[in-house]
DNA sequence: GGGCCTCGAGATCA
DNA sequence: CTCGAGGCCC
């Protein structure tokens, strides 16, 4: 390092400010300062300056962007807070519905002054969600969605994207996630198709797939000529005390030098701002020159945002308002029948290919049989399919005036075209089952499928089409013949080399010791989803306590009512499934408890309440801190109560606690639960 | 459900 | 070299 001369130093140091000017300039102003090839002057400078002493080479340098080398695999990385889905409004009324529940929520928190909520509403890009992390103003770390809280490391690749600062502004904290979209413009997707063409290489159908695929290329390189593009929307983690309302940390965050779509947004009042918004943002749809597949609208007060909290994996505070369906006619050609993990038998329409809402759909669900009664529909009718965004394709209706003689009504089959057993539809229900159970190979080949997905036990490798092999064969009956598979055995099967083998054996130990709730969701108990799963997982602790718990127990469990817990019981009364997870943990399996603690700060599903005085909390700033976590906070302690936070002076809740036998907890253990500060 | 990328199996050719 | 399977994005 002494060897490189000050005078370098201090010229590399210049040149990488400017360029980065330059960048921001280009990138995120859209105004740049100087032509190409003075940039290209001053980036071949600092080029051969760092060639010439290779120290200097800092990974955040605008010479990088070009692309380092390519990397083996992309490797997951644990978002610090997770990234979240939204939930989605197609109508109007169910914007209306969306801010009643907010104001009402607010009004009785005494947190809505004034007649009317504001929001902040912004575009919803069609591209993919990242999440940036800066450390010292540093891109440290780039992630993609992933599940929402483990994703995949494409930070090779999105250091290539110009509008993403590799160097926040002086003033930026220690850490900061920023989430954003990267996506394409309509007309670089444009010319990318066209050079793509020209080269002979394949042409992308959608600017948005062009995007995904551009972010999942080993090869920084190839990531670097795409027109990719970026605009934060959000944060996760962050180390300072943010601003008090939405818009004003994007505003800050745009301080930073990041990108942010401000000449878009606008901040509302009440519904009739948000579907102002939306139909004014609806009017200019096609003159953005990027893809949008709705709005999204947030409450603009972070304070009433953590009052408001999550369900499940969505914020209640925020909404995704999409735009209507894209609609196409095509010829219904055939209705299959598919056999689901719990013996649904599914009608899906086979469809003659028919482009529409960005993509070729030759499949659509037709749900069950009355749906396909309701809407009359017929093999050879021609049909309307409707498909948006990420909605899964779906038949409408029939075009009744294109109707030929040739048409043929659904007959829905009494025995499972699969195993042959009968075929039931309990009154009252719309779905037709197969009885076979796991004597039916449809499935246990779905719930095999189901084990071994990603929010499952996610074993990598052991996909449909190997699994279908496994049961044919009779190789593999229940989720616990998987655990006994060894490389040697799956190199015997179709498309199953030694590598393969040798890698799904490694995936399959890998999971030796799954989280309890996945466990317990991969078993594919009816109406136990991943949600339940995680409940059950911390009322019980162990699978054998679950298997032991009676009727009462269960309902004692937040969100479990006599519908899930009677389906809980039947499951475990069958003694097939009681042999399946003894095989399991006869295998070695050992669903692993959840840790409350440890920075852990996922409170859905549970209840808390506070009693006596708290050392350093207020009552009011306890509850917002559980509630922020997306816990409950209730008055009164009862059985289904998770944790009685008792502080000096606490009378009768504690006392009914410890009659009960509900965990009381004093405020540290609270601060433990929520994971204490890093 | 559809589109993308990557890996690796298996075919093909030299 | 081609192409099927699997995984991941929406």
């Amino acid at each position: 390092m002494s060897e490189v001369p000050g005078d370098a130093v201090e010229r590399a140091q210049v040149l990488r400010q400017t360029l980065e000017q330059h960048n921001h300039a280009y990138y995120v102003l859209d105004a740049p300062i100087v032509s190409d090839a003075e940039y290209d002057q001053l980036i071949g400078e600092l080029e051969a300056i760092e060639s010439q002493y290779p120290a200097l080479r800092t990974p955040d340098s605008p010479t990088q962007r070009v692309g380092g080398t390519a990397i083996a695999a992309f490797e997951p990385v644990r978002h610090a807070v997770p990234m979240l889905s939204l939930g989605n409004a197609f109508e109007d009324e169910q914007v209306l519905a969306f801010d009643q529940r907010v104001a009402q929520t607010l009004r009785g928190a005494g947190q809505l002054n004034g007649p009317e909520v504001a929001y902040f509403c912004e575009l919803k890009l069609d591209g993919l969600a990242i999440s940036l992390r800066y450390e010292r103003g540093v891109l440290v770390q780039a992630a993609t969605r992933g599940d929402g809280q483990t994703g995949e490391d494409v930070t090779h690749n999105v250091r290539t994207i110009g509008s993403i600062p590799r160097r926040l502004a002086a003033h930026a904290p220690q850490t900061l996630e920023v989430r954003g979209e990267v996506f394409m413009g309509q007309a670089d997707f444009e010319a990318l198709n066209q050079a793509q063409a020209q080269r002979g290489e394949k042409v992308f159908v959608n600017p948005r797939n062009a995007a995904a695929g551009s972010l999942r290329q080993l090869d920084p390189k190839v990531t670097a000529t795409r027109p990719l593009r970026f605009f934060a929307y959000g944060w996760g983690q962050c180390s300072e005390p943010l601003a008090p309302t939405h818009d004003q940390v994007l505003d800050w965050l745009s301080c930073l030098g990041l990108p942010v779509n401000q000449a878009e947004h606008a901040l509302v009042q009440g519904a009739q701002g948000l579907l102002a918004y939306y139909r004014e943002v609806q009017a200019r749809r096609s003159s953005l020159g990027y893809d949008i597949d709705g709005v999204v609208y947030k409450v603009n007060d972070l304070a009433a945002q953590k009052t408001l909290g999550f369900v499940a994996k969505a914020p209640r505070f925020a909404l995704a308002h999409k735009f209507a369906a894209e609609l196409a006619q095509t010829k219904l050609l055939g209705i299959d029948l598919q056999v689901g993990r719990t013996g649904a038998i599914t009608p899906v329409a086979r469809l003659a290919p028919v482009f529409v809402g960005g993509v070729t759909v030759t499949n659509a669900t037709l749900h069950n049989e009355d749906e396909i009664a309701r809407k009359d529909v017929r093999i050879g009718d021609t049909v309307v399919v409707r498909r948006a965004g990420d909605v899964i394709p779906e038949v409408v209706e029939p075009v009744l005036a294109l109707r030929g003689s040739e048409t043929k009504a659904f007959q829905m089959v009494s025995q499972c075209p699969v195993c042959a057993s009968a075929i039931e539809r309990p009154p009252g229900e719309a779905v037709a089952r197969c009885t076979g159970g796991l004597f039916c190979a449809a499935q246990r080949k779905q719930s095999l499928i189901h084990a071994a997905s990603r929010n499952a036990l996610d074993i990598e490798g052991l996909g449909d089409k190997l699994i279908e092999q496994l049961v044919d064969k009779a190789r593999v009956q229940s989720l616990a013949d998987i655990y006994g598979l060894t490389a040697q055995e799956l190199a015997g099967y179709e498309r199953m080399g030694s590598k393969s083998a040798q890698n799904l054996a490694n995936a399959i130990a890998a999971k030796r010791e799954p989280p309890l709730e996945r466990f317990i969701y991969a078993l594919g108990i009816r109406h136990v989803g991943q949600s339940t799963a995680r409940d059950l997982a911390r009322s019980f602790k162990t699978i054998e306590q679950l298997m032991a718990a009676n009727q009462e127990q269960l309902l004692a469990v937040p969100d479990v009512g006599p519908v899930v817990a009677s389906s809980i019981l039947r499951f475990f009364e069958q003694s097939h499934n009681r042999e399946v997870i003894e095989g399991l943990l006869a295998a070695g399996v050992k669903p692993q408890a959840p840790e409350l603690g440890r920075g852990q700060s996922d409170f859905a599903g549970l209840t808390f309440v506070l009693t006596g005085t708290l050392p350093n909390w207020t009552r009011e700033q306890a509850a917002q801190a559980i509630m922020a976590a997306g816990g409950k906070v209730s008055g009164s302690v009862s059985k289904k109560t998770s944790y009685v936070v008792a502080g000096e002076d606490a009378g009768s809740k504690l006392a009914r606690a410890q009659s009960l036998g509900v965990a009381v907890i004093d405020e540290a253990g609270l601060q433990r639960l929520l994971g204490a500060p890093e």
